[in-house]
RNA sequence: GGCCCCAUCGUUUAGCGGCCUAGGACGCUGCCCUCUCACGGCAGUAGCGCGGGUUCAAAUCCCGCUGGGGUCACCA
């Protein structure tokens, strides 16, 4: 039995089962995400299951604040999945901190077959063991104790040590069809006996993701790059599951291209821009990270790129995926969440918005319902001009407060001239007058007055009279802004003005 | 270093032998629209890493090179 004789699945469709099994060692990372995702739209696809696993199987990385991250940020995303963490399903527990026993009876079965073999070596005297034969000390593992006699065996425990299991690995090359980069092989000899099992029993992650695949009965595996060269080992241990009945099949593989940071570097935790909460906080939507994420390896059509998760589901495939390692671009994902943004009804988006405003003080807790009117009615203005959801603060501030005086910004002060206070002047005068303040009235009395009457440019005109009534040089359509605030207010915010300029 | 993966505009992606004097998007530039900013419209910018083959024909297939990346843990 050294041989790989396991077969690969043959599930299609319905019967696929595809996991996401992050280690919650850090906050959501966005290429974890995106693995997430492509996992989650291959299920929807197929008409398959996405199960939602945790390896907490390293008690001095894991953290439990890191563990209600992943789940949070899987729901706000709105992935969600089949079987796993909180919805349960029938191969409970789905952490692997709460699965040692399962784990205990997978490494008597693989013992007593003889897959597994017991190693005293320490790495000190496997690299010196290289270094005397002449080899290269970082060659790794030479496979020497296979064959241990029993003496030898008792030499080591009245020493005092405990073994380490490791996995017979079968002596002939291994070869899969990767799903997004075709066939791959991997020459006998690349890799030595690895341990399963630290000494003392504990097991390490590479026994407990292939147990727990197998377990699970996931079919299809879609997971990062960097995990490619580790495949071959995990199909010799399928290869080992499958004779002891652990596993019925060997998954197909899929290596999902790297999401890279600035240069040529993986995108890590250093970048701020993996983070997916400050992606959250500066406000992108899920449709719009989502979307962005999507077109990191993959493509729904050659001329488009703004599509719904509805369109991902119903197209995505994992033959489709692109090896080749892409960018995280900051400019084209906000590029995409605006559009995002913009295809929002008004209701939703003004819901999306209240978040921001609370947390920057502008709104109460409980929303009046001035405030609530104002940001509905501000809506459609907003969405159009906006980036992500944050810039809702700067846009909406100088609408929701209630006071006449302003604190101007310095930008928009100095775009001021010496006629400005002339300008604001002949506007208060006029608006006065103006009995249905509504933005079309508006336009047409200011228009007369300053406009045609005084002959000032558009520009001219307007400009002294938006920093009047906002504080800035950059808002939302005067005339409908002045709608929003009232006439009472506007005419207020105009005086103040005059006054103190 | 061994083994493995990757290679189209600045970025992302289309292209899977002839529809390619290489298409879209973002970015950037200019113009138009315009009360600011956006949106929208129009135009422009810029790419098949190199060398060999195979073929009537190669961005597309094969080989080599170069370059980049990953992995070789009693981490995951």
């Amino acid at each position: 039995m050294d041989l790989i004789t396991a077969p690969t699945t043959t599930a299609t469709n319905s019967e696929v089962r595809v996991r996401f099994c992050p280690s919650p060692t850090g906050t959501p990372h966005v290429g974890l995400v995106r693995t997430a995702l492509f996992n989650w739209a291959y299920a929807r696809k197929t008409g398959g299951k996405f199960i939602f696993r945790i390896e907490d199987t390293d008690a001095s990385r894991d953290s439990e604040e890191s563990y209600e991250q992943i789940v949070e940020a899987l729901r706000w995303l709105g992935l969600d999945w089949d079987e796993g963490i909180d919805v349960g399903g029938p191969n409970e527990p789905y952490r692997q901190s709460q699965r040692t026993e399962i784990y205990q009876e997978v490494i008597a079965k693989l013992k007593a077959a003889g897959h597994l073999y017991e190693s005293y070596l320490s790495g000190e005297e496997i690299e010196a063991r290289n270094l005397a034969a002449g080899r290269d000390p970082k060659m790794g593992y030479d496979n020497s104790e296979r064959d241990l006699s029993d003496s030898e065996r008792q030499r080591y425990i009245d020493e005092g040590r405990e073994p380490a299991l490791r996995l017979r690995v079968p002596d002939q090359d291994i070869s899969f069809t990767d799903l997004v980069r075709g066939e791959i092989t991997f020459p006998k000899g690349s890799f030595p006996d690895f341990v399963l099992v630290r000494p003392g029993g504990q097991p390490l992650y590479t026994l407990v993701n292939p147990v727990d695949d197998a377990l699970m009965g996931i079919t299809h595996v879609l997971r990062g790059e960097d995990l490619l060269s580790s495949t071959p080992r995990q199909i010799a241990l399928y290869n080992a599951l499958y004779d002891v009945g652990v596993a019925k099949f060997i998954p197909q593989f899929g290596h999902l291209p790297f999401v890279m940071g600035e240069g040529n570097k993986k995108l890590s935790k250093r970048n701020p821009e993996s983070n997916l909460f400050l992606h959250r906080d500066r406000g992108f939507i899920p449709e719009g990270l989502l979307n962005y994420l999507a077109l990191l390896g993959w493509s729904i059509a050659a001329d488009r790129d703004i599509f719904s998760l509805e369109e991902l589901k119903a197209n995505f495939d994992v033959a489709s995926v692109n090896p080749n390692p892409a960018r995280f671009d900051q400019k084209k994902a906000d590029a995409i969440n605006s559009a995002h943004i913009r295809m929002l009804e008004d209701e939703d988006f003004a819901n999306r918005v209240l978040p921001y405003l609370k947390s920057e003080g502008l709104i109460s807790d409980q929303p009046t319902e001035r405030e609530l009117a104002i940001i509905r009615a501000a809506a459609p203005l907003l969405k159009e001009r906006m980036i992500v959801l944050s810039e809702s603060v700067g846009m909406l501030g100088f609408l929701l407060s209630e006071k006449a005086e302003l604190e101007f910004e310095a930008e928009a002060l100095a775009s001021l001239d010496a006629t400005a206070h002339d300008v604001v002047k002949a506007a208060h005068q006029v608006l006065q007058s103006v009995s249905n303040f509504a933005a079309e009235d508006i336009q047409a009395a200011l228009n007369l007055e300053l406009v045609e009457k005084m002959e000032l440019k558009p520009r001219v005109a307007f400009g002294p009279v938006r920093v009047a009534v906002s504080g800035r040089r950059v808002t939302p359509p005067l005339f409908e802004s002045m709608e929003i605030l009232g006439k009472e207010l506007t005419l207020a915010r105009l005086e103040a003005f005059l006054q103190a300029h």
